[in-house]
RNA sequence: GCCGGGAUGGCGGAACUGGUAGACGCGCCGGACUUAAAAUCCGGUGGGGCUUAAAACCCCGUGCGGGUUCGACUCCCGCUCCCGGCACCA
């Protein structure tokens, strides 16, 4: 047989088994069987776009596919679920590109994924198949937002696992009673303010040129549009987000229940970014209005030389309130007008060599602690987002503000020295500060500082606080690097938000009801020239009537972000034809929490972390049954171009799964991208390689007929027990890699096993054996000789075989390497497991090349690892 | 700049908690089959030395420099380079 006839006789049987597995439901996760231990088995669901399966698909789903195949023949009942992620930004612009209809697009992607996926052999149970984009999906996703903005979270509140804080009804928070008497609009204002889902005005990205509103990633890194080039704008529009800092510590803290890699809780811990630090009030002269400033040198205060807040900080209005008062003459208002103007629009995201700029605001704020005046700048170097928006500027010890210093001309002061230049006296000191050509940032012992001149700066942070704060000028606060989640989009394609908007009530949900809110056909699906959302147009969606008067209403136009649909996705695969709830509380109890969670390496932060939010939070409401999601997390590393690089269209390097599967057979992929290199590995696909994997496939086909020939011809016949403990070996050591998810080894040993007994012939019980061990790599393969053998269908659901250790251990072979001072110099052959030196030792005593190297020459230590190896120490 | 990961033959990669470095595959070289090629099969393949050749033997070898150890790809200290992520985070 040809190599091309022996790859349509792979493309035959993977179509005819393909084909009836899904017939079948062979691969059905079944609730509640309590024979079997559950195994939830996940992996990120895919976003189908129209280019179809990607190789990176291909690999990490077939690796799954291998596990999932073994645990079910272990004895597992397992779920292996599969859906899609059909909402977003590529498929909505392909979509307008095609002039077609987003949901029609998207429908035939899934539908050309799925067809892929099954040609794999994906051994999903497609009876839970799920989609972002069906409204019976996105009514729950729908409902998870309405339950956050009917929530707030309450810090001290005692929850479930025994620790504190937990998300509470909206109906549950106290109001003060200053805010109760002044009325319902009040009130509301309020529990605005606590709401896990809440509305605030957030800039985005608008591109002047196509007229169009612009996602983050599409965002070049000067501030300019991907598509024209062409500068952005900051626009401020009104958005919803959602309260994840309330969250941040349990994020945090819980990572210590779960099983991910060290790096993956290192990156979530570090994209929290939880700091302590303080928040100073620095009052402007003469008035009672304070700059509240964040810093965590509060060991450098007395260093201050100005103060700086960001354009958009709220001390811009209430300067242009109060210009009058405070004296500003008409050319600095006009200055700091321009400033802020510019500085609000612009987007730039090439901060690095450029120049720091601000402007003088003609006013002066009081230090808290020295009394003295310094200047107050706006500046954009300062973030609005990070802190408080404003800053204490201290040269001398911070880069930035030294920077800012030079250009403006402002003064430095060193306040923090070495301690070993301390030590050293006056003199040193001053030679320090003189010498300074760049900000000192490292900590150290303060000097200048009045009272705290002489401390470090670790007793200095504490002390000054502590002083402080008893003057009401400052306090310890938490500061997260995590901001809340802007959860709106100005697009089309996404889930709509459940929520009306009154002029006379404000904002209300959609009564649970009237759920799901379906999002609208367009004539047009083109993005709206102001950069708002498209739905602004479908004038009659949105025109609807408050929940709460019953009067004429608006929809929020604004649709969803990606994230809204898969941060929850895995729990909908437990239940996902429910229509009365997002899932039957015990199949949750069932099912959760997810055992093994699968995805790239990409989605280690922001996918982790916000489901993560969200799978606390439906906790915290009683949705579901584990404070953790993930059990245990590992990232699959990613399949490169045959030039090793990431495969993208413009390197030209992409390979497409179709093609190769065309080529070669679904299981010589399958095999291939399992032996291609380990699970975490980024390793370059090679076709060369693939045709090595083809071949031991068709060498293995040659071994499985000529034996199963051998069985016919002669009744009875049975393999040695060599041969047979050297397959038990072989189960043992496939078992194993496949549990630790070294599935190339795996692979390898299956082959050297192939190319030891290749002239051997297998007796029946040891053919079924090589089968089931090859099944879950080779699954097609596996199940067409296996129904030749005449076995019951199918080998999928057979048992996995078990090693037999007492035949593994009786033909035990081993060979002892020996070392002369730690170099090998020969090697011995020893029955079963020697464990005492002075055996070892005559037999090395009867080997003359051995001997050689100890002629004339004096043992003086010998080190003997039973099984490993034995080691003569000699000496003249 | 910060955080994370990595560096092993011509290539992808093996090597358990420190115990024969290079499993397995690709490629390459030689041979068989063939009119020929492809495919397939058999043998060889880290570098160097010695040798007419082979066997045998010797030296070097896991990015670089040191250290610990009977023994280091593996552990410790100090570097270099590469990849990924984040980045004016106060």
């Amino acid at each position: 047989m040809s190599s091309v006839e022996f790859v349509d006789f792979l493309k035959e049987i993977q179509e005819k088994w393909g084909k009836k597995w899904v017939e079948d439901n062979l691969f059905k996760a079944e609730d509640f069987d309590t024979k079997r231990k559950k195994f939830y088995l996940l992996t990120e669901f895919p976003y189908p776009s129209h280019v179809g399966l990607h190789m990176g698909h291909c690999r990490s789903y077939t690796m799954m596919d291998i596990y999932t195949r073994y645990l079910r023949m272990k004895g597992y009942n397992v779920l292996f679920p599969m859906g899609w992620d059909a909402f977003g930004l590529p498929t909505y612009n392909y979509a307008i590109k095609v002039n077609r209809p987003p949901k029609e697009v998207a429908k035939e992607n899934v539908k050309n994924f799925k067809n892929q996926l099954i040609a794999l052999g994906g051994s999903f149970d497609w009876t839970r198949e799920i989609n972002t984009t069906d409204p019976e999906y996105y009514r729950w996703t729908q409902w998870i937002f309405i339950q956050l903005y009917n929530h707030w979270y309450d810090p001290e509140y005692p929850r479930e696992d025994g620790k504190k804080g937990k998300a509470r009804p909206i109906s549950e928070l106290e109001i003060p009673d200053d805010i109760k008497k002044k009325g319902p609009k009040a009130i509301k204002e309020y529990q605005d303010r606590f709401r896990l889902a809440y509305k605030a005005k957030m800039p985005v990205y608008y591109c002047p040129h196509c007229r169009i509103g612009v996602a983050d990633e599409e965002v070049e890194p000067g501030g300019t549009h991907e598509r024209c080039h062409q500068p952005l704008e900051k626009r401020y529009l009104e958005q919803w987000l959602l309260r994840i800092t309330a969250y941040a510590d349990r994020l945090i803290e819980d990572l210590e229940l779960v099983d991910f890699p060290d790096s993956v809780k290192r990156a979530q811990i570090n994209w929290i970014g939880r700091k302590y630090g303080a928040e100073v009030k620095f009052f402007i002269e003469n008035t009672d209005y304070p700059v509240t400033i964040f810093t965590t040198r509060l060991d450098t205060i007395y260093g201050v030389t100005f103060v700086a807040v960001s354009p958009e900080h709220s001390f811009v209005e209430w300067y242009f309130e109060n210009v009058n008062n405070l004296g500003i003459d008409e050319e600095t208002q006009k200055k700091v007008r321009e400033y802020v103007e510019e500085a609000r629009k612009k987007v730039d995201k090439t901060f690095e060599q450029k120049i720091k700029t601000g402007v003088f605001t003609g006013v002066y704020a009081v230090s808290p602690v020295t009394g003295e005046k310094v200047p107050v700048y706006v500046a954009d170097f300062v973030l609005d987002e990070v802190g408080t928006g404003a800053i204490m500027g201290v040269p001398a010890h911070d880069q930035r503000d030294y920077e800012f210093a030079t250009t403006y001309k402002l003064p430095i002061k060193v306040v923090i020295v070495p301690k070993d230049v301390y030590e050293k006296g006056q003199e040193a000191i001053e030679e320090f500060s003189l010498n300074l050509t760049k900000a000192y940032e490292k900590e150290g012992v303060l000097v200048q500082s009045d009272k705290y001149t002489g401390l470090s700066s670790n007793e200095a942070k504490k002390a000054i606080l502590e002083d402080l704060y008893k003057k009401r000028l400052a306090e310890q606060v938490k500061y997260y690097r995590l901001r809340d989640w802007v959860f709106s989009r100005q697009h089309y394609w996404g889930e709509p938000t459940p929520m009306i908007y009154c002029e006379k009530c404000g904002w209300n949900p959609v009564p649970e009801d009237e759920l799901p809110v379906i999002l609208p056909d367009l004539d047009d699906y083109k993005m709206a020239d102001d950069g708002t959302s498209p739905l602004q147009r479908a004038t009659e969606w949105i025109n609807t009537t408050c929940p709460e008067c019953g009067g004429p209403a608006r929809r929020e136009t604004d649709v969803m972000p990606n994230w809204a649909g898969s941060n929850w996705y895995y729990v909908r695969y437990l239940d996902p034809h429910n229509k009365e709830r997002l899932v039957d509380e015990k199949k949750a109890i069932y099912w959760l929490p997810v055992d093994f969670y699968d995805g790239g390496a990409e989605h280690t932060t922001m996918h982790l972390l916000y489901s993560r939010f969200i799978y606390k939070f439906l906790y915290d409401i009683g949705v579901v049954p584990t404070p953790e999601p993930y059990a245990k997390r590992r990232n699959h590393g990613l399949v490169l171009g045959p030039d090793g690089k990431k495969m993208s269209k413009s390197r030209g390097n992409v390979v497409n799964p179709w093609d190769v599967i065309e080529k070669f057979g679904a299981d010589t992929v399958r095999m291939y991208v399992a032996f291609m290199g380990p699970y975490e590995g980024n390793v370059p696909w090679s076709d060369e390689s693939a045709r090595g994997v083809l071949r031991f496939l068709e060498r293995a086909k040659a071994f499985i007929e000529r034996s199963i020939k051998h069985i016919q011809e002669n009744k009875g016949f049975k393999n040695n027990e060599m041969l047979t403990a050297r397959l038990h070996r072989l189960i043992k050591r496939v078992s194993e890699n496949i549990e630790s998810l070294k599935f190339n080894t795996a692979v390898a040993a299956l082959m050297e096993f192939l190319n030891n007994h290749e002239n051997d012939v297998l007796d029946g019980e040891n053919l079924e054996v090589f089968l089931k061990l090859l099944a879950p790599f080779a699954p097609f393969f596996a199940e067409e000789y296996w129904s030749r053998l005449s076995k019951p269908y199918s080998i999928h659901t057979s048992d996995w075989p078990v090693a037999d250790e007492k035949l593994i251990e009786a033909h035990a072979e081993f060979v002892i390497p020996v070392q002369i001072n730690g170099k090998v110099r020969g090697q011995v052959t020893v029955q079963g497991k020697v464990e005492d030196k002075e055996v070892i030792l005559q037999i090395i005593r009867k080997d003359p090349k051995i001997n050689r190297y100890l002629e004339g020459k004096k043992i003086q230590k010998v080190i003997f690892v039973p099984g490993k190896i034995i080691n003569l120490v000699v000496k003249e």
